[in-house]
DNA sequence: GTTTAATCGGATAAAATAATCTGATTATTG
DNA sequence: CAATAATCAGATTATTTTATCCGATTAAAC
């Protein structure tokens, strides 16, 4: 198996991209995200909670409750979401899992491989999610 | 967690690596390559075994037996060892895990990211042993 | 031919990740 | 104020990945 980021890092990115795709300020359940995004219920509720935490999402409790964006979608950025959850020890890791690869003792590939890195990380950093919300929208209609 | 590739993956690939910056022909044990690349001896043993069923390395029994490559180095590239491991869905995949992202039904960062995942693919492919020789020796001496 | 040093193969164990369950709390709505 | 619909928190379960154990086989060296 190959991953980049882990389950609960990709559904944390599908949650917040979605509830970027609302407009502003409105709140959705845990339940509706699970259903729209089909990601199981309570998996979905632990991470919008970690998120939470994060300061990336707020929530409301009781009826009508839910959860939405803390700041404005133009404030936030993918990286972030990745930081929250996953972090950002990847970028900062070698990619075929020799230890202390630096510029001092760097593995076989390791120019090569951060040159992509740092493309990959400024990719995530560039992507906020305002710049998303009509893709994101053409893809939830979609699924 | 983020992860590139499996352990599995990395070791196997370093420890592909460090048989091609040896001798041609030369056999080593999985003993001396589990002591050289401080990884498991029983774990780098069974990683050997596959890669020996994927034509990657051959393996000889009994007394001064061990692993060597199946072909020159010149012939072997890392992209061979992550498809005989982990397989080469990865570079078809989401990466932020929606279902059917394709050109049709694009993910939010679709294009961006498949920009990046065709430059991996193709360093991973240009890639072959006997160009990173120098640099597995030198990674080596500093383990 | 016996000892020794290696791979081989199947089973098992441990750790990490993913997912679920349960009961409590909170707040809106009628 | 009672019913309802939501989050919250902690515990548990399931699955996958990582790692280990053990006995069998093989072949070189003495």
């Amino acid at each position: 198996m190959t991953v980049i980021f882990s389950k609960k890092c990709e559904y944390g990115m599908q949650a917040v991209l979605f509830l970027a795709a609302k407009e502003t300020g409105s709140v959705v359940s845990a339940e509706k995200i699970s259903q729209v995004l089909k990601i199981p219920r309570e998996f979905i509720s632990k991470i919008l909670q970690s998120l939470r935490d994060s300061g990336i999402i707020c929530s409301t409790k009781g009826k009508s409750g839910g959860f939405c964006l803390a700041k404005p979608s133009s404030e936030i950025k993918l990286i972030d979401i990745v930081e929250a959850i996953d972090g950002l020890e990847m970028f900062n890791s070698c990619v075929i899992g020799f230890p202390e690869c630096s510029p001092d003792t760097p593995c076989p590939v390791h120019d090569s491989w951060g040159a992509l890195r740092t493309q990959a990380f400024e990719m995530l950093s560039n992507e906020t999610l305002d710049k998303l919300k009509e893709k994101t929208l053409n893809k939830i209609q979609s699924l």
